[in-house]
This record gives C-alpha cells, sequence and structure tokens, in this order.
DNA sequence: TAATATCAACGAAATAATTCGTAGATTATC
DNA sequence: GATAATCTACGAATTATTTCGTTGATATTA
C-alpha cells in the first residue's frame, strides 16, 4: 500500500513550484542550488521533494538521460489559482472584496500599479 | 523545555480563527460545535488546539469561570494582512498586481462588487 | 580501466501538526 | 450529599511533512 498524501502543495512543494515557474525547466541539482541561496538543504532533501511531487502529479519529467529534467505539471495560474480560492474561502469567508482589500493594504502598491488593477477590473466589468 | 512550535497559525488554527472572528468570543465547547456542523473532531481535540494558540498567543481567555471563553489577541484585519502578505511573497514573486488578478479570476465577481472594488483603488490613489 | 563524481531510489530518522484518552476538579441534577 | 455531566490539563499516540544517509547505477576523469 502507497503512503497516503495530501493532494495540494505543502509549503515546502510551493517553494519548489516556485522555483520551476521562474526559471522553467530544472534538474534537482539547480533547483537545489536556487533554494541555498537563501536557506540550506541537501541534496537529497530536495531530489526525495520532488520525487515526491512527481508521484503526486505535480511535476513531470524527462527521463531520457541520467538526470532527469523536472517541469511542472498544471499552468502557474491554474494552480495559483487553486491556492487563492482556498485562502479566499478559509480566511475571507469567501469574500473576494475583502480579500483584495486586504491585499491592496498589505504592501505598499504604486499609482502604476493601481492603473493596472484598475485596467483589469475594466475589462472584467465588460465581460459580464 | 517547552516544545518548539511554529509561531503563525496552521490549517487548523485558522479554522479556529475564522470561527471566532466570525462568532466572537467562544467556549471550546462552542468552537467544537462549529467545527463539527462540517467535520468530525472530538472534544479534546478543539480544547488542546486552543490551548497551543492560547500559549502561542494568538488567543487570549477569561479563566474567570470553569468555562473558559476564548477571544482572538489580534485585529482579524492584521492576521489576514499578514498571511495575505506571505503567500503574496512565496506565490507570486511579491507581486500585487499578479495576486489581485488571480483573485479575480478565482471566482465569479458580481458588477457591484467591482465596483467596490473600484472605490477603494480610487481611495488608495488618493491617499498616495 | 581504475578512481572519482554525480545521479536516482529508497527507507527511515527527525520534526511538526493533529487527535485523543485519562485524570482530577468543579458544577449541575437527582 | 451522592451521582452524573462538564470542564481543564496533560501526556502521548497518530499522522503528515521534511530531512538525510546509504546503496547501486551511470557517467566523467585521470
Amino acid at each position: 500500500m502507497a503512503r497516503k498524501r495530501n493532494i495540494g502543495p505543502t509549503e515546502k512543494e510551493l517553494q519548489i513550484l516556485s522555483i520551476l515557474w521562474k526559471y522553467g525547466k530544472c534538474t534537482v541539482r539547480e533547483v537545489n542550488s536556487k533554494i541555498n541561496q537563501n536557506e540550506n538543504a541537501g541534496y537529497t532533501t530536495t531530489l526525495k521533494l520532488m520525487q515526491i511531487m512527481f508521484e503526486k502529479g505535480l511535476l513531470k519529467r524527462d527521463e531520457s538521460s541520467k538526470t532527469h529534467i523536472y517541469m511542472t505539471a498544471t499552468p502557474e495560474n491554474l494552480v495559483q489559482k487553486e491556492i487563492v480560492d482556498s485562502l479566499m474561502n478559509r480566511v475571507f469567508a469567501g469574500s473576494t472584496v475583502k480579500f483584495i482589500m486586504s491585499a491592496l493594504s498589505a504592501k505598499k502598491v504604486s499609482r502604476d500599479e493601481l492603473k493596472k488593477i484598475k485596467l483589469f477590473i475594466n475589462q472584467k466589468e465588460r465581460e459580464l
């Protein structure tokens, strides 16, 4: 019987996903190097995590050469959407408005950024 | 030596925080009942969690009567802001714009909600 | 080709989060 | 006032997550 695991990415798994989103396809060593820019993780630790993510279906990999090349299995924005949706429900009782207000309060947002957001909202309105 | 624990609320702790945000001050039994509307949690399980949250400083409590009354220690919006900020950094490389776009794509948003968000943005612009 | 480096696989240890049983105290009920 | 119900505290079991050591295979270098 296979070990039971949760579906969604865990904290460390998310970190690896982020790296793959940023840098595209990577070997385990590459991912491990990126991680070690900020913290300390043994090579086999990263390997194991990526193997688990592969089993879970979070990652795909090219096994044609000895050194496997990993890539994400689901588009970045889809995974992000799921995470955001989950957080919105768990922490903001499902309220998009509260959620966005909180986001706008969490960080300094520049005039330019606010403009981009407004443009996006206008587009959303037109789509309704 | 006290057991080492992380600072931020864990998944289950967040669930309890949400209940306290929604219903205000609660006894353990009240919180446990709310949890049991959706899932199955023994009374002592909820008790233990709330005790840990108290130790961590996530909750306060009134111990004047046998049945303690729990309340959150930090304002809802502050906790939410921290969570949002953390997620924004971990999953969206710190980009508020991407974050909000994702939020707007995650759920159906009504014309009215879009309006409210725009008003909030306008206010933010004026504050700059 | 022998020595060395690099890799995947695997199992298991270490750590963290969640769940629960038991004990002892206090309050409510008969 | 005895019995039952309810509560806190505590320790420990269970489950999930993260970390790492070892092995054997393959490739690289001397």
